[in-house]
DNA sequence: TTGTACGCGTTATCAC
DNA sequence: GTGATAACGCGTACAA
């Protein structure tokens, strides 16, 4: 096996003690063994065995990432964001896939004891429950885009409900009265606050004018779905805001296939600003979600707690440090300059 | 902290010998015992901590995943693929995004030490010397699309080289004659032997045909580039193809912006098959890469390396272990239905 | 300032 | 079949 602080301090003729203490400065020692120590670590290419060391810290400096399994740019912008954010506070990341429903989500959770300081959990199948039944000790949590925690667990989204709205707004202020609303899967919370947020608007902005929503589950195929459907719909609503891009742009497919011209004959309106929604033409009008500085929000706020409660160790304080209010992060509104879906 | 081995014992009146049989199943239990451990370690709720674990059994079951910072598609498929066949054996994965350069790419290297059992490492930065170097003890390694390894590490790839060979068989059948190549980073062991291909296809289909190589970087910004000079020769090719897609979407886009026609005046195909190639029109023929399949074949890969030498100790074996012939996969063919980009 | 010795949670090697 | 107990590598009182 590798060298061990032993060998260091073998080869320095010093004790495994002194090794330790240049390695954290946290001891006094002299310059001169300081320097001694440091020049032997490099020689004998010594690193630290992080396993022994949290054993007796029992702090592992990295951090647990579930997510579920979503597909595409949305999962690596996140990781790309928390993975930046760790470099910089020189944690790891231990990710791993929520893909089955809840048992599986409590076992992958089990099994981050003595693995991570804490934990960045993203899922629609986890919620205050399951996380308090099958959490080792008390690892400190931070929940992305989800509702869940309610006021146990500290979260971090975006502000989905203003988003949406602001997006509505927008719509009604560009002519549209007819407004459609493609929402996502009904336990879905992020789906339930754009929902929320159309309402809004539409009783704002449109006082009198009847809501229209058509259910989706996230896909394409639901967007196409609802694109056919509407196609054949004899009175057609002026616009279409689906709760997410692939939603849209499956409607939006549809629709031309259909002969519909967009956004003449009708506008579409998406949510989350993936690359996709640049590319297809005409690109469309959306709301950008600032995934990767939610990530390290998240991740932020995660150190906090963690520093919280390693320095606070098992006051009382715990309890009502994990109770901060939910934090959220603003979205922008995306609209395309030259051939937009919106007019 | 959490209840620990000792605690079970205690509670179960057995030693802590007997509980840890249960746990592996290795020595010799009672039923009786085993199911009276087994019903208070379920009562207790306890989960072993790895960190100790892995202290006397030098293992971790955690692979570590350095990957490029590369956006988008790419990044979390290959993750994907990683984190399933991971998940089917049991491991966990430790991501980390290698920004920087070498310095950096040694340094996350070297706090490896203790965390994994293995690394898989897909990174331009990263070639045997450095690996050699900065690499504890003796780490399993799987290169993943890159040839940096040499002899001394195990590695696995697509067959980038067939595969644009096939393509630009594919277009010459067609009946494109003068077909430029659009290549990628010089350094870029894949833009190499996509190149390579190129011209070995063009030697052997249309002898006597001049290739013609344009010098992009893989950024959608270079296709562009590329693609705006091509529309103002006077002698344009009939088809470009891209070393990969990105390119390939920034020249299509861009020749389309000169008034070209696609794939009329030129055809346009590209390398990687992400998700936005099927929704720019016409959509992208291009090569399927199979990057979730990659990670997966790596990961196996990856743990019988681990096994082996988890087996053999310190044998001589571990030398030609290491030493198995790099691996490749093979990658497809998409050429699109309805509006493709060649013709 | 420096060194000794113990504990962290587990596994594995012995005796019993 | 079961129970002490020595590692494993490191941090850290405590003593010197």
């Amino acid at each position: 096996m590798g060298v061990t602080i032993k060998d260091v301090a073998q080869a320095a003729n010093v004790s495994v003690a002194s090794v330790s203490r240049v390695l954290n400065g946290h001891g006094t020692v002299t310059d001169r063994t300081r320097a001694h120590v440091l020049a032997i670590m490099k020689q004998l290419r010594y690193t630290p065995h992080i396993g022994a060391r949290s054993l007796s810290t029992s702090l592992t400096s990295t951090v647990g990432v579930l997510l579920p399994d979503l597909y595409g740019e949305f999962f690596s912008e996140m990781i790309r964001g928390i993975d930046g954010a760790a470099r910089r506070r020189g944690l790891h990341i231990l990710v791993a896939g929520l893909h089955g429903g809840a048992d599986e989500a409590a076992a992958v959770l089990g099994s981050m004891r003595g693995r991570v300081d804490g934990l960045l959990v993203m899922s629609p199948h986890v919620d205050a429950d399951l996380l308090a039944d099958s959490l080792p000790e008390r690892l400190p949590v931070v929940l992305l885009n989800s509702g869940a925690g309610g006021a146990a667990y500290s979260s971090i989204s975006i502000d989905n409900y203003s988003a949406a709205r602001a997006m509505v707004q927008h719509l009604a202020g560009c002519g549209h009265r007819r407004i459609a609303f493609l929402t996502g899967p009904a336990q879905n919370f992020e789906a339930q606050e754009r929902l929320r947020g159309y309402r809004a608007a539409l009783a704002e902005c449109l006082p009198g004018v009847r809501e229209s929503v058509f259910q989706g589950d996230f896909s394409e195929q639901s967007g196409t779905a609802v694109g056919k459907a509407l196609a054949r719909k004899k009175q057609r609503p002026d616009a279409l805001f689906a709760a997410n891009d692939m939603m849209a742009i499956g409607a939006q497919i549809a629709l031309q296939g259909a002969g519909l011209r967009i956004p003449e004959d009708i506008a579409v309106a998406g949510f989350d600003d993936i690359p996709v929604a640049r590319y297809v033409s005409p690109a469309l009008t959306t709301v950008r979600v600032p995934i990767a500085a939610l990530g390290a929000q998240a991740l932020q706020r995660l150190t906090e707690l963690v520093a919280a409660q390693a320095g606070k160790g098992s006051d009382a304080m715990t309890d009502s440090d994990n109770r901060v209010a939910a934090h959220t992060l603003d979205a922008e509104l995306v609209v395309r300059a030259s051939s937009g879906s919106i007019r």
